[in-house]
RNA sequence: CGGGGUGUAGCUUAGUUGGUAAAGCGCCAGGCUGGGGGUCUGGAGACCCAGGGUUCGAGUCCCUGCACCCCGACCA
């Protein structure tokens, strides 16, 4: 039969990511607009989930949420060489509006460093070192003009958020900066259940106008690497004129007249497509559980007696509701019903997201979907388990022959158990990866062969562009990804194995071809 | 933006030497069913990506666009 099927990862890793998406029901359409992707529903949840993940973290930091114009004046960009530069060539231009050509063009905003400067500036926000730290944040969307979209991974528009915030020495922003990206990593690893690892982007791999770069980067399925999240000291960039004139300043306690050191930080809705390429199977995608919109679906299985129908109807809302709400504590949101061709299932929101697929097809179909769907953990419940008081446990991640058989009173202690294991072993799944496909190269013919065979390789290194050309030249794409937080200091000394000449860093850097 | 490829129903595709379209899945109605995409019957659904050309006649041949995919360069 010809039924919608997923081209194996090992086969061709590309397409299998574009059929694995295209066969999530409600995860996103393409768009008539070129390189943007429509978020469906399921996309859209996800993306509200790290939301809810990181804005009350944000929150708890002391950053406030503020919101910008999309639209940035051209001249901005004409002041900062470095940063127009950079993103010149990928920005939308507005020329146009209001049924005429516009004085002065406006660029649908790439990044926003330009107008959270402008709004430092004004309103005598900033004046003294006690305005200090001016910690805010904006969710929002960015356009940028990429040549080579990829749904979620690299769309034209892109929703992200970006924190931009000063501070009155340069020693606090650095901290925060990597508080930041520690919250970033934790988003990762604890909620995605991606492993990354914590670093520092060379030079040549920094954000233009940017002092420092730290990232988080992780291994996807095929071996290349992803950018996950981004942590930037920007300095003093952006807040000094060409003139060398301070647009934003502060009187210190000394009564000096100082510039504060500013820091940006931002992770997209890139994370989306880099869960499913870290742990979708060829079934489809697989949504780990502490970030999935809906953890377990309850697929009751109806048979041609009617009346039995709706006790197991009614045996699945009243199971549903016992595992949204485990303990009196939990907010006690009722079942409600979705709309539309979805009218069939219902929902409900505890600490457990729950739902049910009321449809009067078949097991099989009903399996499928949330197969597709990725949903962590599904319940079968029927007439059989109707006698016996029980229902059938099923993971996403597990093999069927793993199902687990547990009473109705034992389920919301059991869902919440194969959630919580699930979730580990996703993450210490993508970690053997990780670690089985890293090497430590001393000869360039090891190096070549690493990165060849979609690993990750651990070098000294040079520290020339010369040597990063000549990598990413005779590797196919090899790039050189960052210096790990974690990693030992023992390169001095050592010989870079692509030219030949000694390490300039203690620490030997990560190369690997990348997303 | 370079190199390669593909555009026919919601999806996957068939369409011979040019004669205005076919199937499976999905969808709708109903029957038998029902524990990992079951089955039977009947139905709805496509100006064959767009615009030009050649021709009595173009899904099919030619040109030009556009879109998407793959491989590069650019990037969250």
């Amino acid at each position: 039969m010809a039924k919608q099927l997923i081209t194996p990862r090992a086969q061709n890793f590309p397409q299998w990511y574009q059929d694995v998406l295209s066969r999530a029901p409600d995860l996103y359409d393409e768009s008539p607009v070129t390189g943007c992707i429509t978020f469906g529903p399921l996309g859209t949840a996800i993306w509200e989930q790290i939301r809810n993940f990181l804005d009350p973290r944000f929150r708890q930091m002391g950053v406030e949420n503020i919101l910008l114009p999309t639209l940035i004046p051209e001249s901005f960009f004409a002041r900062e060489k470095e940063h127009v530069e950079g993103f010149a060539p990928e920005a939308a231009v507005v020329t146009h509006a209001g049924g005429a050509k516009l004085p002065e063009p406006y660029y649908v905003r790439p990044t926003s460093e330009l107008l959270f400067v402008d709004w430092y500036g004004r309103g005598g926000r900033v004046q003294s070192y006690r305005d200090l730290p001016l910690l805010v944040n904006q969710w929002g969307s960015v356009v940028r003009w990429e040549k080579r979209p990829r749904a979620f991974l690299r769309t034209t528009e892109f929703y992200w958020h970006e924190g931009h915030c000063l501070f009155a020495t340069e020693a606090q922003c650095k901290k925060f900066t990597l508080e930041i990206l520690d919250l970033f990593a934790k988003l990762c690893e604890e909620e995605l259940a991606i492993p990354v690892i914590r670093g520092e982007k060379p030079s040549h791999e920094k954000f233009a106008g940017a002092n420092t770069t730290y990232t988080i980067e992780s291994m996807m399925q095929d071996g290349k690497a992803l950018q996950m999240g981004t942590s930037h000291m920007l300095s003093q960039n952006f807040l000094i004129g060409a003139d060398g004139m301070p647009r934003v300043s502060f009187l210190n306690e000394k009564e000096e007249r100082t510039v504060p050191y500013y820091d940006s930080w931002a992770v997209s809705s890139r994370l989306i497509g880099a869960a499913f390429m870290t742990h979708g199977d060829d079934d489809g995608i697989v949504l780990p559980p502490r970030i999935a919109p809906v953890q377990c679906c309850i697929l009751p299985i109806f048979g041609s007696d009617t009346a039995e129908n709706e006790k197991i109807k009614t045996a699945a809302r009243s199971l549903a509701m016992a595992i949204a709400h485990p303990s009196k504590t939990s907010k006690h949101a009722d079942l409600f019903r979705l709309h539309g061709r979805a009218d069939c299932f219902e929902e409900v929101r505890g600490d457990i997201t729950m739902r049910i697929d009321l449809r009067e097809t078949r097991l099989g179909d009903k399996t499928f979907h949330q197969i597709r769907s990725g949903t962590p953990v599904r319940i079968e419940l029927g007439a059989k388990e109707l006698v016996e008081g029980c229902c059938v446990l099923k993971s996403r991640i597990r093999s069927r022959d793993e199902a687990q058989k547990v009473s109705l009173a034992q389920a919301p202690a059991a869902v919440a158990t194969m959630l919580r294991e699930d979730q580990e072993m996703l993450f210490a799944r993508a970690k053997e990866m990780r670690v089985k496909n890293t090497v430590d190269a001393t000869s360039y013919d090891e190096v070549k062969a690493a990165l060849e065979a979609g690993k990750w390789a651990l070098i000294p290194w040079d520290g020339t562009p010369e040597t990063v050309r000549k990598l990413k030249a005779e590797t196919s794409g090899g790039t050189y990804r960052c210096f790990a937080f974690d990693g030992k200091e023992d390169a001095m000394g050592l010989q870079d194995p692509v030219s030949g000449k000694p390490s300039a860093f203690k620490k030997r850097v990560y190369v690997a071809k990348a997303y």
